[in-house]
DNA sequence: ATAACATATGATAATTATATCATTCTTATG
DNA sequence: CATAAGAATGATATAATTATCATATGTTAT
């Protein structure tokens, strides 16, 4: 491992939230502003914005301003590739779960 | 998103914790059973039980039995290229900053 | 059979993360 | 300047995760 521990638990930290994952999962289609967020989410502006500094801090999203407003665009070059990893691993080892329980009752 | 923001979730907060992977770093030299790795990492024997059954309910470990020991082996396919992509990402958008911060925390 | 070791499980106290509230900062416009 | 709208920040109560304790299960050897 290059970097420390704290370093890897904090980057998948900031991706093991539902929050987080739908903010991403929304900017994925293009930017959008602080306010266009809550709109589409429903969420509140304080924990977007909250939620956004975490994803910012760790480079998955980068902050664009415009006026008033503060775009975000995911960064595509990182989530994507990694998204479509765990796909694949997920489709390779999800079914260990159910093999595993059945190898118990045994 | 193949998959159910939860289902993401719970893949990250596996990798989202500080014991989980030290115990994978250790299990990348190679596999070995619960006692040995309670050695290596010091480590509480129910606490590093709790964490591998964790990480091979999301297919990141593999369990094999040899006598009264469980061997476990890390699932090489996922683990390796998700640490050096995520390697790669943070040497282009985050690192130094982040790890002097770390730390300082301690 | 039982002792001794290896590992797993369940409950819960303690730690950590999170959403929310109150407030402040920023920028645009009358 | 004053006001309003968009966004960020800090404090904190709540929610979620985790380590630990007590105990159970499984395995080998005596």
């Amino acid at each position: 491992m290059k970097h420390s521990i704290k370093t890897y638990q904090f980057f998948f930290g900031a991706l093991a939230n539902p929050n987080r994952l739908q903010i991403i999962n929304i900017l994925r289609q293009g930017k959008k502003n602080v306010s266009e967020i809550c709109q589409v989410t429903g969420f509140e502006q304080t924990m977007v914005s909250h939620n956004l500094k975490v994803l910012e801090y760790h480079g998955m999203v980068f902050r664009e301003k415009n006026g008033k407003f503060r775009y975000y665009a995911v960064n595509k070059k990182t989530i994507k590739p990694l998204l479509e990893f765990i796909d694949t691993h997920m489709e390779e080892y999800c079914c260990r779960i159910l093999e595993e329980k059945h190898e118990r009752k045994k």
